[in-house]
DNA sequence: GCGGCAATTCTTGCATACAACATGCTTTCG
DNA sequence: CGAAAGCATGTTGTATGCAAGAATTGCCGC
């Protein structure tokens, strides 16, 4: 087993790496999960297993029925589709909040992160950019001061991450995304609650729209070629 | 062992179980659980109530750390108005999308639920009032049609539910609660979707401040207590 | 040749044993 | 008398064994 890991919280280790392979796509969505493979690949017991399979199913990333493999949550448009109202509904609530308390030295720091995705996004470095991103939203979430808010923001961003990681970003939409984080640090700059709220529900919906757009032609493709397999 | 539970699934009843006494108050807020009590308790090995665990870790209804006893979560007025802030947003959402998909029968439902509501009031039978009215709210959000919303709710349901038992409903505002349903449940009639949402909003915020105060006001008796004991 | 049934094999669910860690107490030394 | 260290006890973390439930495959009957 990994030396590393042998500290006492095996299990959540587990989480973290199913976590990780799930929303990265390494863990296909609709794949059977067996058990006892996952120890081999996590190199520890069942018992660490089965409970970070609890943890997952939890977060909405593993279906589970009694005596049954757990499988990969699908990731259907429609799912994505219902995800984008949430998140933009959270992510305006929260813009809301941040720009009535945020601190100058904090939006500061919203400028340092959105400055870091422009560079990013000039060098080509989408990995990057999807981490300044989230940080970026991240922070606007902090900033609004709500514990629970942010609990449920990051329950919701497993799910964002996971169909974010399944679709291309396009340029011209990266583009634009770029422009719409620039009227939020403006608005959050001025305190503008009303204005931040808007421009993050637009930014949320344009961008997630895209995903969606995404996944509903990676649906159509499969099922033509479901139903006319030989054409 | 409760042979009636006896179908495979035991920490999914350990689950349901460990819920009903965080939420209904039977383990206190800042308590902390011994895995073999529990176990004792519910008639199960430690395998069960472990996952059990995880899984309300999960909820944010136990917080937990390593090699540590699981510590039922506290129940602070501020992370309780941090929730309101949190469900007044998601029901407005909700209220905004039902009010433009529900259909007649579904408004219909909502009624009988309503008047049920009043007819528990009028009884006095609070511990009913409230399951008609969970009923009502989770009707509205199942109407919206977006089952992201349903599971986020439900999350948020279980916090919302453990702050109500904890705190008394006022007469008075009980009645006024009753009032802001006829209100909702007049603007679904119209298919008035801003109109919903905000007599949803304005019905949580009421509700739920109410609650809040109720904690304020224990934290500030407990505190006066702890500094004063003598007098 | 096809469909249904049964047995084998595999997988999950639960219980328990053992090890590591935390905690409280006692004892000993300053 | 106080404080710190070590020991004893109890609790959690992990591994594994065993039983019950699914799934697959092979076989038999039609």
């Amino acid at each position: 087993m990994d030396p590393s890991a042998r500290k006492g919280e095996l299990h959540q280790n587990a989480v973290q790496a199913l976590r990780a392979m799930i929303v990265t796509g390494e863990l296909a969505p609709g794949e059977r999960l067996n058990e006892r493979e996952l120890c081999a690949r996590l190199n520890v017991s069942r018992t660490p297993i089965r409970e970070a399979i609890k943890t997952l199913a939890q977060d909405g990333l593993l279906q589970v029925w009694p005596n049954r493999s757990p499988v990969v949550m699908p990731l259907e448009s429609a799912q994505t589709q219902a995800l984008v109202e949430v998140v933009a509904a959270i992510e305006a609530l929260a813009g809301e909040l941040c720009a009535t308390r945020i601190t100058d030295a904090q939006v500061a720091d919203l400028g340092v992160l959105h400055y870091t995705m422009m560079r990013h996004h000039a060098e080509g470095d989408l990995r990057a950019y999807f981490e300044a991103n989230k940080a970026f939203h991240r922070l606007i979430i902090e900033c609004a001061g709500n514990p629970v808010l942010v609990w449920v923001w990051d329950l919701l961003a497993l799910r964002v991450d996971r169909a974010r990681y399944s679709s291309n970003l396009r340029p011209e939409r990266w583009r634009q995304a770029i422009a719409e984080h620039g009227r939020v640090l403006e608005r959050m700059t001025a305190r503008d609650a009303p204005g931040a709220a808007e421009a993050l529900r637009g930014h949320l919906r344009a961008g997630l729209s895209q995903v969606v757009q995404t996944l509903v032609e990676a649906e159509q493709a499969a099922s033509s070629k479901a139903g006319d397999p030989l054409g």
